[in-house]
RNA sequence: GCCCUGGUGGUGGAAUUGGUAGACACGCAGGACUUAAAAUCCUGUGCUCUCAGGAGCGUGCGGGUUCAAGUCCCGCCCGGGGCACCA
């Protein structure tokens, strides 16, 4: 299965037309057709609708009738669960085109150097804060990692509070602040508004106005991702005022970057008393500061614990923080100035991308320009043919150039951005239950058959990305009746990572001389340079990779020039001198040296990116696919992250050689025989047998691989070797090592698969001890070990433990205070004096 | 800063319910076979001391509970990952 493959992606396709048709009705609490939509407005308009939208006026049925077409699709879009909005993207202006954010750092493009800037564009949204609620409280049933619950429960980061709009002085405009502590709205002395906030041009007053254009436009020449860095506290006055509802005072309103126009409605309230933000701020700014929440009974909560006595707050006073917080809701909702609501950190994720590969959009324009949908007959609407996979430079996609793709011939126009690979990955497990049905998605049957995933083997990378929207996808078809379940995988399992050694060399962000320069990584310490990024490149370009020396020599520098031709003039500078254009210039002292530009290394995760894969073919290649498959699974726990080590994978191998010893000597010569085995040889394949089988239980497969080393090893030691125990021990191995235990089990006479063998399953009366070896404590410290029939009492032990020689010469001159006795596992002495 | 993890020999790791710490492997040392090498096999290998029998210490650090703690409790330190001015 392909997720690029059109047979698949079709019904991608299939179901963004869905959501494109559905919109989330708040009442009902799940997807509803937006056809139902529609009715209703033409019947009563929307003032009834509960729908999680962004459509805030309200219109009549009449209303609604007088709308042009235009501007009911522009209010229907507002409800869609795929829809088209604004918002900001990494442009590159020299490449002409829209890069990821981790193909850019410090403002500029790791691939070319060039700069980037934020820019908006109108491009397709998911709205997945609809299902924000559903996303968190589901959570709770389902068998993942504390640690991936976590990380979407923060990712999505509802936080309840209030909306509260606040008048201004000399404006019929008012201000919305979101925030999570209505109680402490008396101790509101300033507002504060982000700088991009709409407002701030209206209200900013005449003798204001200069030093707020300059303040705007330092805030927009940082990048966002500087922004939060540098954590500064800055802002200006914009001269205007507000009017604090509670207590009628005027407060003034400034801008701040602190204060971020995406989270809430992009000012806030603030209470320098109760929030360290508004408190640094507010010093740093000589504003007032009014104290109203006593924390004197609660002297290690900080100040966002809802705890403590309501002071200096009127009708508050006396009163505990929580029960202010839903006094003070219910008494703004009173005053028609606001309500108690919830806000979410959760973005409507960015569904549009301006490349080639990427499912094409079942959407078009009409002549009009209104969006519309294509029917499910007119797909897959598949990528079309070209050889120009480059983006068309205005920011718009490959697909814009081809002419035969864009015009319909009845006059409408296709949509040329595609989808990102979010979208095939998000229901591809559905697809896995009826991979070539023509007619569906998935079989009803099939789907009913086989529910959801029970155990879904995945990396942490995907905590908060591709599970998100699985599960928001999943929701969305169980909502529309397509699938019975609520969630896509039961349980998860996070598979640590396969690290690599990253290599990388410093480029300087400003050119020397016009030209791009990069420098040794030993040069960047010892010159204390801060100005430079380290670039990462393909390993293979490096000699002494994975070494403390590991560096680019002449020729590892033209192989990166090749491979990056933007920096074919480049200088690359170390301790023994200059290289540039393919000569070499040694620096003093260093005559007759080479160019060893020591690069800067770090452990991380393989990565396409971070071009240090390991190629397993390779591997495979060398060893057997069994061995390193082995290999893989004896490295450590399934969970735990660990660097590739290539030294122990001869110990994989060394095993499946004498694995394979017990079938055949070196000359190929069958050694097995058909001889009855021994109790001892079936309690060593029946103890196996259990390992294995209640490690598989628990995922702790890099035990089983050793109960199998072991298993061999001692079966080694014995004089022959037995059919009877080698047959269930190959089928025990077989989901370990697949190839040779299925050449094996032809070995010895079979003709099916070994994989379609069943799984053998173990008898506890092979594994019953006649005596048991126990450690004998005195005090807790263990001095001696004694062998005991299995079947003696507890009496019997105390009685002849205190006889025995070994143990003799540590009670002399001591009385025995108790002893203890734990069947099967040890004995201790408690002894004093 | 917040959240989640983890810390055990030279190394990767094992110890599932509080009950023999270091299974299994790598590495290292020694030996067998071999003209030699590879491969294979055997022995040893936590640290320190040692009269060679053993003794002491030992699971990041400091306390505690217990006959008994890698495991439970309290307080710290360090590494890895995620989120990060979220009002």
């Amino acid at each position: 299965m392909n997720t690029s493959d059109p047979s698949y992606y079709k019904w991608t396709q299939y179901i963004v037309v869905l959501l494109y048709n559905h919109y989330y009705d708040l009442e009902e609490e799940k997807a509803v057709s937006i056809v139902k939509l529609v009715e209703t407005f033409a019947e009563e308009g929307n003032r009834n609708v509960k729908a999680f939208c962004t459509q805030e006026e309200i219109f009549t049925a009449e209303q609604w009738a007088s709308f042009t077409t235009q501007e009911k699709h522009d209010i229907v879009m507002n409800y869609r669960l795929v829809y088209k909005g604004s918002g900001a993207v990494n442009w590159c202006e020299e490449e002409g085109t829209v890069l990821s954010n981790d193909q850019v750092k410090d403002g500029m493009s790791l691939r070319t150097g060039a700069a980037v800037v934020q820019r908006p564009m109108v491009q397709w949204y998911l709205r997945i804060t609809a299902y924000a609620d559903r996303l968190t409280n589901d959570l709770e049933d389902l068998d993942w990692s504390k640690a991936i619950k976590t990380s979407q429960k923060t990712w999505i980061g509802r936080s309840e509070g209030a909306t509260v709009y606040f008048n201004i002085e000399n404006s019929d405009k008012n201000i919305e602040v979101f925030t999570t502590r209505p109680d402490t709205i008396f101790g509101a002395t300033y507002m504060v508004l982000a700088p991009e906030h709409e407002l701030v041009e209206l209200l900013t007053t005449k003798e204001q106005k200069d030093e707020v254009d300059q303040y705007v436009a330092y805030v927009k020449a940082k990048s966002e991702i500087d922004r939060m860095a540098e954590k500064k506290i800055t802002g200006v006055a914009i001269g205007a005022y507000a009017i604090n509802p509670f207590t009628n005072s005027r407060i003034p309103i400034w801008i701040g970057e602190y204060v971020l126009k995406d989270y809430g409605s992009g000012a806030i309230m603030a209470v320098p008393s109760d929030d360290e933000r508004d408190m640094a701020f507010a010093e740093k700014f000589n504003l007032p500061i009014i104290k109203v929440v006593d924390k004197t009974d609660f002297p290690s909560a900080g100040p966002h614990d809802k705890v403590g006595k309501m002071i200096n707050s009127d009708f508050l006073n006396g009163m505990e923080v929580i029960d202010a917080i839903s006094l003070v809701c219910k008494k703004v909702e009173e005053m028609k100035i606001g309500k108690a609501s919830v806000n979410y950190k959760l973005r409507d994720s960015n569904f549009s991308r301006q490349r080639y590969w990427g499912e094409p959009f079942p959407i078009a324009y009409d002549k009009e320009g209104l969006s519309y949908t294509l029917d499910i007959d007119a797909l897959p609407l598949e990528l079309p043919q070209t050889d120009d996979f480059e983006p068309k430079g205005d920011g718009r996609s490959p697909l814009s150039k081809i002419d035969s793709f864009v015009n319909m011939p009845n006059g409408h126009t296709r949509e040329t951005d595609t989808m990102p690979g979010v979208a095939g990955s998000s229901w591809y497990y559905l697809r896995y239950m009826d991979p070539n049905n023509k007619d569906r998605f998935a079989g009803k049957d099939h789907i009913n058959y086989w529910q959801n995933v029970d155990l879904y083997v995945g990396g942490a990378e995907h905590a908060v990305a591709h599970l998100l929207y699985a599960r928001f996808w999943h929701k969305f078809l169980h909502d529309i009746n397509l699938v019975p379940t609520k969630e896509p995988f039961k349980k998860l399992i996070n598979q640590g990572m396969i690290q690599g050694g990253i290599e990388a060399i410093y480029k300087l962000k400003e050119k020397t001389n016009g030209f791009h320069h990069f420098l040794c990584a030993g040069l960047v310490k010892a010159k204390g340079i801060t100005d430079a990024t380290a670039i990462p490149l393909d390993i293979k370009f490096v000699e002494a990779y994975g070494s403390i020396g590991s560096h680019l020599n002449m020729e590892g520098i033209n192989k990166f020039i090749a491979w990056r031709p933007t920096y074919a003039d480049a200088i690359f500078e170390c301790s023994k001198g200059i290289y540039q254009n393919g000569k070499f210039t040694s620096a003093k002292g260093q005559e007759n040296s080479e160019s060893e530009l020591v690069t800067h290394s770090e452990i991380g995760k393989m990565s396409k990116s971070k071009y240090n894969v390991i190629n397993p073919d390779e591997v495979v290649a060398e060893h057997g696919a069994d061995a390193f498959r082995m290999f893989e699974m004896f490295l450590g726990p399934i969970e735990q992250s660990k660097p590739w080590d290539p030294n122990s994978i001869g110990g994989v191998s060394k095993f499946i050689r004498r694995f394979w010893s017990l079938f055949f000597d070196q000359d190929g010569k069958q050694v097995f025989t058909e001889e009855a085995a021994t109790d001892e040889e079936f309690k060593i394949l029946h103890g196996t047998i259990k390992k294995v089988t209640e490690d598989i239980e628990r995922f702790s497969f890099n035990t089983c691989v050793s109960a199998f080393m072991e298993a061999v090893n001692h079966l080694k030691k014995l004089p022959s070797s037995k059919k009877v125990i080698l047959e269930p021990l190959v089928v025990t191995i077989a989901p370990f090592a697949p190839f040779v235990s299925e050449e094996l089990w032809k070995a010895l006479g079979n003709t099916g698969s070994v994989h379609h063998a069943s799984f053998p399953a173990y008898d506890e009366s092979y594994l019953v001890e006649n005596s048991i070896s126990y450690p004998i404590s005195i005090n807790g410290k263990k001095r001696a070990l004694q062998d005991f029939p299995a079947d003696a009492t507890k009496e019997d032990l105390e009685k002849q433990v205190v006889g025995l020689d070994s143990i003799q010469k540590y009670l002399e001159g001591k009385n025995i205070k108790k002893i203890i006795v734990v069947p099967k596992r040890m004995i201790n002495i408690v002894v004093a004096g």
